[in-house]
Formats: structure tokens, C-alpha cells, sequence
DNA sequence: CTCCGAATTCAACACCTGTTGACCGATCAG
DNA sequence: CTGATCGGTCAACAGGTGTTGAATTCGGAG
């Protein structure tokens, strides 16, 4: 690997984990720049601006492996959300997913790059857009609210009520059997 | 009312509007003085800064009215969706959720001034935190999965389909009865 | 060693943000 | 009329943002 590739490269992975984690309008650049140990000029020669280097960290980043049946999707979920909770190296979709919550602008990228992939995938596997967008939207919001508004009556990440909670949530929108 | 007060309150008006809808950091302070037809200045005069007149828009927003029970709840919640979906004279608490998504800073205010109550609240009435949590985490992802991230397998709001869909996810999580 | 191109650094730009303080006009008591 | 207080306007500041282009260093081919 070349030099270049290498900036290059600490700079895609310092953006996504700042970007993705605190959104994209809350990270300036120097800090991701500073974060990968390189001067923030260099995100104008690789990438060409901030949007450029956002988009690129959104490449191929829809990385969760295929499920095979609801159960293991549940199962899935549930591990990915306990292996890397707040570890702030290994980002999920779930942060992903927040961190378009307030831009439009963002959001839009998002959804073309990430979220519509996953539904797609989604809707593959449950058999109903609809069942896939409440799966969805039971995962952001239960992250969103244990999360970023920290609700007293979510338990903590990685106990048994914790999982319980995520479970019945999941499980519930996976039974929608309506429009 | 005097002209100070009138120009007081049509900065706060302005500024809920605009904060709540879009978020604390997305929203300069020259756009909420433009839109309320004041100067920019008046906001340091009447509310000390932006944070202040933030602060100041919580004051008394949490006017959910009491719900009898479960099912008034649920009615209540589907009704105020529909009256105010993205009317922005309008905002409702799920607005004001949603832009604390990103911005630990007014996360912590909101949920102090905001949310705690609207959880309490929930938990007198549905007798465990754990059913109140689940709850509004099924608010938040949904009003975000629709509003935000425009999932394709959620309906328009209005539609049976769109009140089929909340209601299912409302009462799947009032029907938890874990720890 | 020399040279050339790639990789990087540096300083500055232009813009936007919240905030501040000096100035102005009206309204009204004395 | 005088003047003072309230409400408002205006321009500017200081800090931070993304972006740019010139200057500089680095590394390897001739």
C-alpha cells in the first residue's frame, strides 16, 4: 500500500467513526483530520470536500451479513448491539442511521446509499416492506432513545432486560401482518 | 399586551417553529430574527442567548393532555400525528424529541425539562417504566422513520395503512410485561 | 548527486455563527 | 419644551467553518 492510499485511508476511517457517530454536521473537518494524524488540506485533494469524504465512508459500508430466517435476524441484531454498543471504533448501522436524524441533506445520501440497500434486504427476507420499515424503526428508535435520551425505563445495554426489551420490540414488528 | 411582549413572544413562536423542527445547531439565530420580523440583537436582549431562548421555548411545551387509559392513549397519540404531521405552525413533542437526536448538549436540557416528565406521566399511567420506555421509543423511530429517513414501507400519514402500522407498534409495546 | 513528480504542509481566504455595545427614535412624565 | 426611559437598529467583533493555492518536503529514477 502506497503512501497516499494510506492517508487516504486513515482519513476514511477516522471520518466514518466521527461522522457517523456524532453527525455530520457536528464534526469539522480539522478534527477528523487532526484524528488521522494528517494535515485537513488533504481532504480536498482525496476527496475533494467534506460531502465528498462523508460519501465515500458510505461505500460499500452495508456490511451486515445476510440473515437466514427472522429468528436469526433477531439473534443478529441482538449480538451486533451487544458486541459494539458505544465502542466508538466499530460504528453501526444504527449510528448511521441517527446521525442523518436532523440534515435532510445527509439524510438523502443516506437513504440512497444505506438505508433503501437494507430495506431492500429486508424486504427480501420478511416478505412485506411494511414488516421491514417497522423492523426498522423499532431498531432506530430503541437505539435513539437508549442511546441519546438515555430513558430511565431502558435497561442497560448487554443485561437480560435489556434483550428483553429489544426482543419483544423486534418480535412484534416482525408479527405485523397488515398493509 | 405591550410591544415588548409582543415581540418577545413572536421570537418564541419563531423559535420553536424552527428549532424543533430542524434542531438546536441547524437553525442560525439571524433566520428565527428574520422570521419573526425582528433584529437579530433582540434575542441577546430578551432571552440572553440562543440557549436561553431555547430554554425558554420548554418552558410549559409539555402539554400533552392526560390520557384516561391505554386505548385513550393510543387514540390520543394517532389524532395528534394526523392534526399536525409537518405542519410547522404546529410543532408537536415529537419534533422536539427527534432534534435532540444529535446534540448531546440539548439532549440533556430537553430531557430534563421535557421528557422525564412526558415519562413519568407515561409510567403512572401505564404502571412500569419499562412499557412507558418502549413506548416512546416506538414514537421517536417511527416519527423518524417516516418524517426523516422516508422509509418506502411506511405509508403517508393519514392513511388507514399509516394508523394500522403506528397503532400495531403502540400496542405491541404497551403489551410488554417483562422487567 | 540531481532532478522531477508525488505527497504534504502552511497560510490565507471567504463565509457564517453567536454575541456585544454604541447609537437612534418614539413615547410620555415633569 | 425638556429629557429620560423603553424598545429597537446597526455595524462590528471574535471565533470557527470549508476550501483554496502556493510553497515545501519526500522518495525514488536517471
Amino acid at each position: 500500500m502506497t503512501k497516499a492510499q494510506d492517508t487516504r485511508t486513515r482519513l476514511l476511517t477516522e471520518a466514518r467513526r466521527l461522522l457517523w457517530s456524532r453527525g455530520y454536521s457536528n464534526v469539522p473537518l480539522r478534527e477528523i483530520a487532526q484524528g488521522a494524524g494528517v494535515d485537513v488540506a488533504l481532504v480536498a485533494r482525496y476527496f475533494g470536500s467534506k460531502r465528498g469524504l462523508f460519501e465515500a465512508t458510505l461505500d460499500g459500508a452495508f456490511d451486515v451479513r445476510d440473515a437466514r430466517d427472522e429468528a436469526d435476524l433477531v439473534d443478529m441484531v441482538l449480538t451486533m448491539y451487544r458486541d459494539a454498543p458505544r465502542d466508538v471504533a466499530t460504528p453501526s448501522i444504527l449510528q448511521l442511521m441517527q446521525s442523518c436524524a436532523n440534515d435532510p441533506d445527509v439524510g438523502g445520501m443516506v437513504r440512497q446509499a444505506q438505508i433503501s440497500g437494507m430495506q431492500s434486504k429486508l424486504d427480501a427476507l420478511l416478505g412485506s416492506p411494511a414488516r421491514a420499515a417497522l423492523f426498522m424503526s423499532v431498531l432506530l428508535g430503541f437505539a435513539l432513545a437508549e442511546k441519546t435520551l438515555k430513558l430511565p425505563g431502558i435497561p442497560a445495554p448487554g443485561t437480560p432486560a435489556f434483550d428483553a426489551q429489544l426482543r419483544h420490540l423486534m418480535e412484534s414488528a416482525l408479527r405485523y401482518d397488515g398493509p
